[in-house]
DNA sequence: CGACCCGCTTGACCGGGATCAAGCGGCCGG
DNA sequence: CCGGCCGCTTGATCCCGGTCAAGCGGGTCG
Protein backbone atom coordinates (compact mmCIF):
# COMPACT_ATOMS: atom_id res chain seq x y z
CA UNK A 1 0.00 0.00 0.00
CA UNK A 2 1.26 3.64 -0.78
CA UNK A 3 1.74 5.87 1.81
CA UNK A 4 -1.19 8.31 0.26
CA UNK A 5 -3.36 5.93 -0.28
CA UNK A 6 -2.51 4.48 3.71
CA UNK A 7 -2.94 8.40 4.69
CA UNK A 8 -6.36 8.91 2.78
CA UNK A 9 -7.62 5.64 4.64
CA UNK A 10 -6.81 6.95 7.75
CA UNK A 11 -8.58 10.62 7.02
CA UNK A 12 -11.81 8.55 6.07
CA UNK A 13 -11.27 6.33 9.28
CA UNK A 14 -11.53 9.71 11.26
CA UNK A 15 -14.59 10.58 9.95
CA UNK A 16 -17.26 10.03 12.49
CA UNK A 17 -19.58 9.28 9.35
CA UNK A 18 -17.39 6.59 8.63
CA UNK A 19 -17.13 5.64 12.06
CA UNK A 20 -18.57 2.07 13.06
CA UNK A 21 -19.04 3.42 16.66
CA UNK A 22 -21.35 6.28 16.06
CA UNK A 23 -24.18 4.51 17.45
CA UNK A 24 -22.84 4.44 20.68
CA UNK A 25 -20.64 7.42 20.74
CA UNK A 26 -21.51 11.45 20.39
CA UNK A 27 -23.18 11.45 16.89
CA UNK A 28 -25.99 8.98 18.44
CA UNK A 29 -29.26 9.37 16.45
CA UNK A 30 -27.62 11.81 13.48
CA UNK A 31 -28.96 11.08 10.04
CA UNK A 32 -26.20 10.79 7.07
CA UNK A 33 -26.07 14.27 6.46
CA UNK A 34 -25.81 15.34 9.94
CA UNK A 35 -23.13 13.42 10.38
CA UNK A 36 -20.96 15.45 7.45
CA UNK A 37 -21.09 18.34 9.79
CA UNK A 38 -19.24 16.38 12.78
CA UNK A 39 -16.73 14.71 10.71
CA UNK A 40 -14.21 18.04 11.65
CA UNK A 41 -15.33 17.32 15.58
CA UNK A 42 -12.43 15.07 15.94
CA UNK A 43 -8.57 16.37 15.53
CA UNK A 44 -6.82 13.81 15.95
CA UNK A 45 -6.59 10.35 17.54
CA UNK A 46 -4.11 9.41 20.35
CA UNK A 47 -3.70 5.80 21.53
CA UNK A 48 -2.66 5.36 24.49
CA UNK A 49 -0.63 2.27 26.35
CA UNK A 50 -2.00 0.06 28.97
CA UNK A 51 -0.68 1.65 31.84
CA UNK A 52 -0.25 5.03 30.44
CA UNK A 53 -2.44 7.80 31.23
CA UNK A 54 -4.87 9.97 29.27
CA UNK A 55 -4.77 12.88 31.84
CA UNK A 56 -4.15 13.63 34.87
CA UNK A 57 -6.17 15.62 38.02
CA UNK A 58 -5.36 18.58 38.05
CA UNK A 59 -4.21 19.23 34.38
CA UNK A 60 -5.61 22.11 32.54
CA UNK A 61 -8.80 20.72 30.24
CA UNK A 62 -8.86 21.28 26.84
CA UNK A 63 -10.91 18.59 24.90
CA UNK A 64 -13.10 15.63 25.03
CA UNK A 65 -12.19 12.16 24.22
CA UNK A 66 -14.15 9.43 22.93
CA UNK A 67 -12.61 5.72 23.36
CA UNK A 68 -12.22 4.49 19.91
CA UNK A 69 -10.85 1.54 21.24
CA UNK A 70 -9.70 -0.52 24.48
CA UNK A 71 -10.76 -0.35 28.26
CA UNK A 72 -10.26 3.30 30.91
CA UNK A 73 -10.71 3.85 34.59
CA UNK A 74 -11.23 6.82 35.99
CA UNK A 75 -9.93 7.52 39.50
CA UNK A 76 -10.59 10.41 42.05
CA UNK A 77 -7.30 10.97 44.51
CA UNK A 78 -8.19 12.28 47.80
CA UNK A 79 -5.92 15.11 49.43
CA UNK A 80 -4.64 12.16 51.90
CA UNK A 81 -3.89 9.92 49.14
CA UNK A 82 -6.43 7.76 48.82
CA UNK A 83 -7.68 6.71 45.28
CA UNK A 84 -10.92 5.82 44.19
CA UNK A 85 -12.07 4.17 40.78
CA UNK A 86 -15.01 6.65 39.95
CA UNK A 87 -15.98 4.42 36.75
CA UNK A 88 -15.06 2.24 33.67
CA UNK A 89 -14.94 3.11 30.42
CA UNK A 90 -15.62 1.56 26.99
CA UNK A 91 -15.59 1.73 23.44
CA UNK A 92 -17.67 4.45 22.61
CA UNK A 93 -18.02 6.30 25.76
CA UNK A 94 -17.30 9.93 26.35
CA UNK A 95 -13.70 10.70 28.37
CA UNK A 96 -12.82 14.35 30.28
CA UNK A 97 -16.22 15.84 31.04
CA UNK A 98 -15.47 16.58 34.55
CA UNK A 99 -13.28 19.13 33.26
CA UNK A 100 -15.29 21.65 32.07
CA UNK A 101 -16.45 22.85 35.02
CA UNK A 102 -12.89 24.18 36.73
CA UNK A 103 -10.86 24.86 33.09
CA UNK A 104 -9.02 21.42 34.99
CA UNK A 105 -9.47 17.41 35.07
CA UNK A 106 -10.62 16.24 38.26
CA UNK A 107 -9.63 12.68 38.34
CA UNK A 108 -7.55 10.80 36.23
CA UNK A 109 -8.22 8.50 33.33
CA UNK A 110 -5.37 5.50 32.99
CA UNK A 111 -5.66 2.84 30.37
CA UNK A 112 -6.26 -0.69 31.48
CA UNK A 113 -5.75 -2.60 28.16
CA UNK A 114 -3.40 -0.72 24.83
CA UNK A 115 -6.67 1.64 24.34
CA UNK A 116 -6.73 4.69 21.28
CA UNK A 117 -8.74 7.84 21.62
CA UNK A 118 -10.52 10.83 19.34
CA UNK A 119 -9.55 13.67 20.68
CA UNK A 120 -12.18 16.63 20.57
CA UNK A 121 -10.99 20.05 21.33
CA UNK A 122 -13.46 21.12 23.44
CA UNK A 123 -13.65 24.92 21.98
CA UNK A 124 -15.04 23.31 18.88
CA UNK A 125 -17.20 20.93 20.12
CA UNK A 126 -19.23 24.02 21.64
CA UNK A 127 -18.71 26.08 18.50
CA UNK A 128 -20.40 23.51 16.36
CA UNK A 129 -22.77 23.17 19.44
CA UNK A 130 -23.70 26.60 18.93
CA UNK A 131 -24.39 26.18 14.71
CA UNK A 132 -26.08 22.70 15.09
CA UNK A 133 -28.76 22.02 17.14
CA UNK A 134 -28.67 18.13 17.05
CA UNK A 135 -25.37 18.19 18.16
CA UNK A 136 -25.80 20.51 21.41
CA UNK A 137 -28.95 18.40 21.75
CA UNK A 138 -27.12 15.49 22.19
CA UNK A 139 -24.25 16.62 24.04
CA UNK A 140 -26.45 18.00 26.87
CA UNK A 141 -27.74 14.34 26.94
CA UNK A 142 -23.98 12.62 26.96
CA UNK A 143 -23.40 15.50 30.04
CA UNK A 144 -26.87 14.48 31.96
CA UNK A 145 -26.74 10.24 31.14
CA UNK A 146 -23.47 10.77 33.31
CA UNK A 147 -24.79 12.45 36.36
CA UNK A 148 -27.61 10.08 36.16
CA UNK A 149 -24.96 7.43 35.73
CA UNK A 150 -23.12 8.65 38.67
CA UNK A 151 -26.09 8.74 41.09
CA UNK A 152 -26.97 4.76 40.16
CA UNK A 153 -23.39 4.16 41.48
CA UNK A 154 -24.27 6.67 44.53
CA UNK A 155 -27.59 4.14 45.36
CA UNK A 156 -24.92 1.19 44.61
CA UNK A 157 -22.57 2.48 47.30
CA UNK A 158 -24.76 3.90 49.69
CA UNK A 159 -27.88 1.56 49.93
CA UNK A 160 -26.52 -2.02 48.59
CA UNK A 161 -25.02 -4.96 50.39
CA UNK A 162 -21.52 -6.25 48.77
CA UNK A 163 -22.91 -9.10 47.13
CA UNK A 164 -25.58 -6.47 45.42
CA UNK A 165 -23.13 -4.61 44.42
CA UNK A 166 -21.01 -6.67 42.24
CA UNK A 167 -23.90 -8.78 41.28
CA UNK A 168 -25.71 -5.33 39.62
CA UNK A 169 -21.77 -4.13 38.57
CA UNK A 170 -21.41 -7.50 36.30
CA UNK A 171 -24.90 -7.35 34.97
CA UNK A 172 -23.88 -4.01 34.21
CA UNK A 173 -20.70 -4.67 32.32
CA UNK A 174 -22.03 -7.83 30.59
CA UNK A 175 -25.13 -5.15 29.24
CA UNK A 176 -22.73 -2.37 27.88
CA UNK A 177 -20.38 -5.30 26.36
CA UNK A 178 -23.47 -6.79 24.88
CA UNK A 179 -24.24 -3.35 23.46
CA UNK A 180 -21.01 -3.02 21.70
CA UNK A 181 -21.41 -6.75 20.02
CA UNK A 182 -19.51 -8.55 21.70
CA UNK A 183 -20.64 -12.04 24.18
CA UNK A 184 -23.53 -11.01 26.97
CA UNK A 185 -21.85 -14.08 28.88
CA UNK A 186 -18.65 -14.53 28.57
CA UNK A 187 -15.39 -11.90 28.87
CA UNK A 188 -12.16 -11.00 30.05
CA UNK A 189 -12.23 -8.18 33.16
CA UNK A 190 -9.98 -6.14 32.15
CA UNK A 191 -9.37 -4.22 35.87
CA UNK A 192 -7.99 -6.03 39.26
CA UNK A 193 -10.12 -7.22 41.92
CA UNK A 194 -8.32 -3.90 43.68
CA UNK A 195 -9.73 -2.06 41.03
CA UNK A 196 -13.39 -3.77 41.24
CA UNK A 197 -13.21 -3.66 44.95
CA UNK A 198 -12.36 0.62 45.00
CA UNK A 199 -15.26 1.21 42.80
CA UNK A 200 -17.63 -0.77 44.59
CA UNK A 201 -16.71 0.11 47.56
CA UNK A 202 -15.30 -3.27 49.10
CA UNK A 203 -12.14 -4.54 49.68
CA UNK A 204 -10.72 -7.06 46.94
CA UNK A 205 -10.68 -10.08 49.00
CA UNK A 206 -14.23 -9.36 49.65
CA UNK A 207 -14.37 -9.33 45.85
CA UNK A 208 -12.43 -12.37 45.61
CA UNK A 209 -14.68 -14.25 48.05
CA UNK A 210 -18.10 -12.70 46.44
CA UNK A 211 -16.86 -14.28 42.97
CA UNK A 212 -16.37 -17.90 44.74
CA UNK A 213 -19.55 -17.84 46.02
CA UNK A 214 -21.25 -16.88 43.26
CA UNK A 215 -19.04 -19.86 41.73
CA UNK A 216 -20.52 -22.16 44.44
CA UNK A 217 -24.26 -20.60 43.89
CA UNK A 218 -24.05 -21.48 40.09
CA UNK A 219 -24.24 -18.48 38.72
CA UNK A 220 -21.02 -17.66 36.73
CA UNK A 221 -17.53 -19.48 36.15
CA UNK A 222 -14.08 -17.47 37.38
CA UNK A 223 -10.78 -17.97 36.49
CA UNK A 224 -8.97 -15.35 37.11
CA UNK A 225 -10.30 -12.64 35.05
CA UNK A 226 -11.55 -14.70 32.41
CA UNK A 227 -16.15 -14.37 33.47
CA UNK A 228 -18.35 -16.57 32.05
CA UNK A 229 -22.21 -15.48 33.29
CA UNK A 230 -24.33 -18.73 33.56
CA UNK A 231 -27.55 -17.26 35.33
CA UNK A 232 -27.91 -13.81 34.82
CA UNK A 233 -31.41 -13.79 36.17
CA UNK A 234 -30.16 -14.94 39.34
CA UNK A 235 -27.73 -11.96 39.17
CA UNK A 236 -30.19 -9.65 38.67
CA UNK A 237 -32.23 -11.46 41.80
CA UNK A 238 -29.35 -10.96 44.29
CA UNK A 239 -28.85 -7.63 43.21
CA UNK A 240 -32.40 -6.82 43.94
CA UNK A 241 -33.07 -9.03 46.84
CA UNK A 242 -33.29 -6.05 49.74
CA UNK A 243 -34.73 -7.78 52.78
CA UNK A 244 -37.70 -8.62 51.69
CA UNK A 245 -38.67 -10.27 54.93
CA UNK A 246 -42.64 -9.23 56.15
CA UNK B 1 -50.29 49.68 46.88
CA UNK B 2 -51.77 49.49 43.62
CA UNK B 3 -52.29 46.23 41.70
CA UNK B 4 -50.23 47.05 38.07
CA UNK B 5 -47.53 48.41 41.15
CA UNK B 6 -47.26 45.18 42.31
CA UNK B 7 -47.51 43.45 38.90
CA UNK B 8 -44.23 45.56 37.79
CA UNK B 9 -42.46 44.59 41.09
CA UNK B 10 -43.29 40.94 40.50
CA UNK B 11 -41.98 41.18 37.15
CA UNK B 12 -38.61 42.98 37.81
CA UNK B 13 -38.09 40.47 40.45
CA UNK B 14 -38.54 37.97 38.26
CA UNK B 15 -35.68 38.99 35.68
CA UNK B 16 -32.07 37.34 36.11
CA UNK B 17 -30.07 40.71 36.13
CA UNK B 18 -32.12 41.70 39.25
CA UNK B 19 -31.99 38.43 41.09
CA UNK B 20 -29.68 38.81 44.55
CA UNK B 21 -28.93 35.15 43.41
CA UNK B 22 -27.15 36.29 40.13
CA UNK B 23 -23.79 35.05 41.76
CA UNK B 24 -24.57 31.51 42.49
CA UNK B 25 -26.99 30.61 39.98
CA UNK B 26 -26.41 30.09 36.38
CA UNK B 27 -25.73 33.61 35.08
CA UNK B 28 -22.59 33.53 37.50
CA UNK B 29 -20.23 35.75 35.48
CA UNK B 30 -22.25 37.76 32.75
CA UNK B 31 -21.33 41.08 32.72
CA UNK B 32 -24.39 43.86 33.28
CA UNK B 33 -24.94 43.35 29.47
CA UNK B 34 -25.12 40.07 29.13
CA UNK B 35 -27.32 39.77 32.26
CA UNK B 36 -30.02 41.25 29.95
CA UNK B 37 -30.10 38.14 27.48
CA UNK B 38 -30.96 36.19 30.21
CA UNK B 39 -34.19 38.18 31.33
CA UNK B 40 -36.27 36.21 29.47
CA UNK B 41 -34.48 32.52 30.17
CA UNK B 42 -37.07 32.16 33.58
CA UNK B 43 -40.56 31.65 32.67
CA UNK B 44 -42.23 31.76 35.88
CA UNK B 45 -41.57 31.42 39.31
CA UNK B 46 -43.44 28.39 41.39
CA UNK B 47 -43.53 27.67 45.29
CA UNK B 48 -43.28 24.03 46.71
CA UNK B 49 -44.73 23.72 50.05
CA UNK B 50 -42.08 21.78 52.55
CA UNK B 51 -42.64 17.64 51.67
CA UNK B 52 -44.02 18.41 47.99
CA UNK B 53 -42.20 17.74 45.59
CA UNK B 54 -41.27 19.93 43.02
CA UNK B 55 -41.02 16.26 40.30
CA UNK B 56 -40.92 13.07 40.82
CA UNK B 57 -38.83 10.04 39.10
CA UNK B 58 -40.24 8.60 36.06
CA UNK B 59 -42.04 11.92 35.19
CA UNK B 60 -41.82 13.52 31.81
CA UNK B 61 -38.70 16.35 31.91
CA UNK B 62 -39.38 19.89 30.58
CA UNK B 63 -37.90 22.59 32.76
CA UNK B 64 -34.52 23.04 34.82
CA UNK B 65 -35.09 25.19 38.23
CA UNK B 66 -32.83 26.94 40.20
CA UNK B 67 -33.73 27.44 43.37
CA UNK B 68 -34.70 30.75 44.45
CA UNK B 69 -35.13 30.28 48.16
CA UNK B 70 -35.56 27.10 50.47
CA UNK B 71 -34.20 23.21 50.65
CA UNK B 72 -34.49 20.56 48.72
CA UNK B 73 -33.14 16.66 49.11
CA UNK B 74 -33.49 14.52 45.74
CA UNK B 75 -34.05 10.84 46.21
CA UNK B 76 -33.41 8.44 43.67
CA UNK B 77 -35.82 4.95 44.55
CA UNK B 78 -34.66 1.29 43.04
CA UNK B 79 -36.43 -0.71 41.56
CA UNK B 80 -37.02 -2.92 44.85
CA UNK B 81 -38.09 0.11 46.76
CA UNK B 82 -35.05 1.28 48.07
CA UNK B 83 -34.78 4.95 48.44
CA UNK B 84 -31.52 6.61 48.36
CA UNK B 85 -31.17 10.49 48.88
CA UNK B 86 -28.61 11.64 46.01
CA UNK B 87 -28.38 15.14 47.23
CA UNK B 88 -29.22 18.26 48.81
CA UNK B 89 -29.70 21.44 47.44
CA UNK B 90 -30.01 25.11 48.03
CA UNK B 91 -30.52 28.70 47.10
CA UNK B 92 -29.01 29.33 43.51
CA UNK B 93 -28.71 25.81 42.98
CA UNK B 94 -29.62 24.20 39.32
CA UNK B 95 -32.15 20.99 39.94
CA UNK B 96 -33.44 18.57 36.99
CA UNK B 97 -30.56 18.17 34.97
CA UNK B 98 -30.66 14.53 35.63
CA UNK B 99 -34.06 14.82 33.11
CA UNK B 100 -32.23 15.55 30.04
CA UNK B 101 -30.44 12.38 29.08
CA UNK B 102 -34.04 10.78 29.19
CA UNK B 103 -36.46 13.17 28.30
CA UNK B 104 -37.97 12.26 31.67
CA UNK B 105 -36.85 12.47 35.19
CA UNK B 106 -34.46 9.66 37.08
CA UNK B 107 -35.09 11.26 40.48
CA UNK B 108 -37.62 12.84 42.94
CA UNK B 109 -37.05 16.55 44.32
CA UNK B 110 -39.00 17.08 47.60
CA UNK B 111 -38.65 20.23 49.36
CA UNK B 112 -37.44 20.16 53.45
CA UNK B 113 -38.63 23.50 53.49
CA UNK B 114 -41.05 25.76 52.54
CA UNK B 115 -38.96 27.07 48.98
CA UNK B 116 -39.31 28.78 45.40
CA UNK B 117 -37.68 28.20 41.90
CA UNK B 118 -37.24 29.74 38.89
CA UNK B 119 -38.48 27.93 35.83
CA UNK B 120 -36.43 27.23 33.11
CA UNK B 121 -38.19 25.34 30.04
CA UNK B 122 -35.45 23.62 28.90
CA UNK B 123 -35.96 24.42 24.75
CA UNK B 124 -35.26 27.89 26.07
CA UNK B 125 -32.34 27.16 27.99
CA UNK B 126 -30.93 25.35 24.61
CA UNK B 127 -31.84 27.97 22.61
CA UNK B 128 -30.88 30.94 24.70
CA UNK B 129 -27.40 28.90 25.00
CA UNK B 130 -26.69 27.98 20.68
CA UNK B 131 -27.24 32.57 20.46
CA UNK B 132 -25.46 33.05 23.70
CA UNK B 133 -22.08 31.92 24.12
CA UNK B 134 -21.35 33.06 27.72
CA UNK B 135 -24.50 30.87 28.97
CA UNK B 136 -23.29 28.22 26.41
CA UNK B 137 -20.40 27.67 28.05
CA UNK B 138 -21.61 28.56 31.98
CA UNK B 139 -24.38 26.04 31.43
CA UNK B 140 -21.87 23.71 30.72
CA UNK B 141 -19.78 24.58 33.58
CA UNK B 142 -22.59 23.97 35.48
CA UNK B 143 -23.50 20.70 34.03
CA UNK B 144 -20.24 19.53 34.59
CA UNK B 145 -19.73 20.35 37.80
CA UNK B 146 -22.81 18.10 38.77
CA UNK B 147 -20.81 15.24 37.64
CA UNK B 148 -17.50 16.52 39.54
CA UNK B 149 -19.98 16.76 42.74
CA UNK B 150 -21.42 13.70 42.43
CA UNK B 151 -17.89 11.60 42.54
CA UNK B 152 -17.20 13.29 45.03
CA UNK B 153 -20.09 11.70 46.84
CA UNK B 154 -18.76 8.34 45.29
CA UNK B 155 -15.73 8.91 47.04
CA UNK B 156 -17.04 9.77 50.15
CA UNK B 157 -19.21 6.72 49.77
CA UNK B 158 -16.57 4.43 48.74
CA UNK B 159 -13.45 4.91 50.48
CA UNK B 160 -14.36 6.83 53.81
CA UNK B 161 -15.70 5.63 57.32
CA UNK B 162 -18.82 6.84 58.90
CA UNK B 163 -17.06 9.87 60.97
CA UNK B 164 -15.03 10.95 57.71
CA UNK B 165 -18.30 10.97 55.59
CA UNK B 166 -20.07 12.77 58.53
CA UNK B 167 -17.46 15.07 59.29
CA UNK B 168 -17.25 15.83 55.48
CA UNK B 169 -21.06 16.27 55.02
CA UNK B 170 -21.08 19.32 57.92
CA UNK B 171 -17.94 20.75 56.48
CA UNK B 172 -19.76 21.25 53.10
CA UNK B 173 -22.52 22.36 54.55
CA UNK B 174 -21.21 25.03 55.97
CA UNK B 175 -19.32 26.46 53.16
CA UNK B 176 -22.15 26.29 51.54
CA UNK B 177 -23.96 28.23 53.62
CA UNK B 178 -21.29 30.76 54.08
CA UNK B 179 -21.12 30.99 50.63
CA UNK B 180 -24.74 32.41 50.90
CA UNK B 181 -24.19 34.90 53.84
CA UNK B 182 -25.67 32.54 56.56
CA UNK B 183 -23.54 31.91 59.30
CA UNK B 184 -20.44 29.44 58.55
CA UNK B 185 -20.85 28.48 61.98
CA UNK B 186 -24.50 27.77 63.52
CA UNK B 187 -27.35 26.54 61.38
CA UNK B 188 -29.90 24.28 61.23
CA UNK B 189 -30.20 21.01 59.69
CA UNK B 190 -33.32 21.08 57.14
CA UNK B 191 -32.85 16.84 57.13
CA UNK B 192 -33.87 14.27 59.64
CA UNK B 193 -31.14 11.98 60.67
CA UNK B 194 -32.69 8.98 58.80
CA UNK B 195 -31.95 11.55 55.03
CA UNK B 196 -28.91 12.24 56.20
CA UNK B 197 -27.61 8.70 56.62
CA UNK B 198 -29.30 7.32 53.70
CA UNK B 199 -27.46 10.52 51.92
CA UNK B 200 -23.48 9.25 53.35
CA UNK B 201 -24.66 5.22 53.81
CA UNK B 202 -25.01 4.66 57.16
CA UNK B 203 -28.23 3.79 59.31
CA UNK B 204 -29.73 6.73 61.73
CA UNK B 205 -28.56 5.60 64.58
CA UNK B 206 -24.93 6.25 63.47
CA UNK B 207 -25.87 9.63 62.51
CA UNK B 208 -27.38 10.90 65.57
CA UNK B 209 -24.34 8.26 67.78
CA UNK B 210 -21.19 10.14 65.47
CA UNK B 211 -23.37 13.55 66.11
CA UNK B 212 -23.02 12.60 70.26
CA UNK B 213 -19.46 11.67 69.89
CA UNK B 214 -18.32 14.88 68.08
CA UNK B 215 -19.48 16.62 70.49
CA UNK B 216 -18.14 15.26 73.47
CA UNK B 217 -15.11 15.72 71.63
CA UNK B 218 -15.68 19.61 71.39
CA UNK B 219 -16.00 19.42 67.43
CA UNK B 220 -20.06 20.33 67.66
CA UNK B 221 -22.58 21.33 69.52
CA UNK B 222 -25.61 19.75 68.61
CA UNK B 223 -29.50 20.05 69.82
CA UNK B 224 -31.83 18.23 67.26
CA UNK B 225 -31.60 20.27 64.13
CA UNK B 226 -29.37 23.11 65.73
CA UNK B 227 -26.15 22.55 64.90
CA UNK B 228 -23.06 24.72 65.67
CA UNK B 229 -19.85 24.41 64.75
CA UNK B 230 -17.10 24.51 67.23
CA UNK B 231 -13.80 23.65 65.49
CA UNK B 232 -13.83 23.59 61.77
CA UNK B 233 -10.30 22.11 61.64
CA UNK B 234 -10.78 19.54 63.84
CA UNK B 235 -13.10 18.43 61.78
CA UNK B 236 -11.70 18.70 58.31
CA UNK B 237 -8.87 16.79 60.16
CA UNK B 238 -11.49 13.60 60.91
CA UNK B 239 -12.23 14.07 57.26
CA UNK B 240 -9.25 13.23 56.35
CA UNK B 241 -7.36 10.88 58.62
CA UNK B 242 -6.94 7.83 56.78
CA UNK B 243 -5.28 5.62 58.89
CA UNK B 244 -2.31 7.45 59.24
CA UNK B 245 -0.41 4.71 61.49
CA UNK B 246 2.59 3.74 59.98
C1' DC C 1 12.11 -20.69 28.09
C1' DG C 2 12.26 -19.96 32.83
C1' DA C 3 12.08 -17.17 37.01
C1' DC C 4 10.12 -13.74 39.54
C1' DC C 5 6.63 -10.76 40.80
C1' DC C 6 2.10 -9.48 41.07
C1' DG C 7 -2.52 -10.49 41.44
C1' DC C 8 -5.68 -13.86 43.20
C1' DT C 9 -7.54 -17.08 46.59
C1' DT C 10 -8.55 -18.71 51.07
C1' DG C 11 -8.43 -18.97 56.14
C1' DA C 12 -8.76 -16.98 60.90
C1' DC C 13 -9.96 -13.35 63.53
C1' DC C 14 -11.66 -8.73 64.63
C1' DG C 15 -14.31 -4.57 64.84
C1' DG C 16 -17.28 -0.87 62.92
C1' DG C 17 -21.57 -0.12 62.06
C1' DA C 18 -26.21 -2.49 61.60
C1' DT C 19 -29.99 -4.17 64.08
C1' DC C 20 -33.18 -4.49 67.72
C1' DA C 21 -35.14 -2.22 71.51
C1' DA C 22 -36.65 1.25 74.77
C1' DG C 23 -37.45 5.75 76.29
C1' DC C 24 -37.46 10.73 75.77
C1' DG C 25 -38.87 15.31 74.23
C1' DG C 26 -40.04 18.89 70.86
C1' DC C 27 -43.28 20.29 67.84
C1' DC C 28 -47.59 20.39 65.54
C1' DG C 29 -52.38 20.11 65.22
C1' DG C 30 -56.54 20.12 67.51
C1' DC D 1 -52.77 24.72 76.03
C1' DC D 2 -52.44 19.95 75.90
C1' DG D 3 -51.87 15.32 73.87
C1' DG D 4 -49.88 12.41 70.63
C1' DC D 5 -46.67 11.34 67.26
C1' DC D 6 -42.57 11.51 65.06
C1' DG D 7 -37.83 12.13 65.18
C1' DC D 8 -33.92 11.70 68.16
C1' DT D 9 -30.90 9.48 71.57
C1' DT D 10 -28.77 5.70 73.77
C1' DG D 11 -27.90 0.86 75.13
C1' DA D 12 -27.04 -4.16 74.00
C1' DT D 13 -25.95 -7.44 70.79
C1' DC D 14 -24.85 -9.31 66.26
C1' DC D 15 -22.78 -9.99 61.88
C1' DC D 16 -20.88 -8.40 57.46
C1' DG D 17 -17.02 -7.16 55.62
C1' DG D 18 -12.30 -5.52 56.95
C1' DT D 19 -7.74 -6.90 58.37
C1' DC D 20 -3.85 -9.78 58.68
C1' DA D 21 -1.59 -13.65 56.93
C1' DA D 22 -0.02 -17.33 53.97
C1' DG D 23 0.35 -19.74 49.80
C1' DC D 24 -0.48 -20.34 44.94
C1' DG D 25 -0.30 -19.75 39.93
C1' DG D 26 -0.04 -17.32 35.72
C1' DG D 27 1.52 -13.81 32.88
C1' DT D 28 5.40 -11.06 31.66
C1' DC D 29 9.96 -9.74 30.93
C1' DG D 30 14.61 -10.79 30.58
Amino acid sequence: MTEPALATLTRLRTACSQCNLRELCLPVGLSADELQTLDNLVSTRRKVRRGDSLFYGGEPFSALYAVRYGFFKSTLTSGDGREQVTGFYMAGELLGMDGIGGDRHTCTLTALEDSEVCVMPFARVEDLSRNFEPLQRHFHKVLSREIVRDQGVMMLLGSMRAEERLAAFLVNLSQRLTARGFSASEFVLRMTRDEIGSYLGMKLETVSRLFSRFQEDGLIEVHQKHVRILDIGGLKRVMAQAQSAP
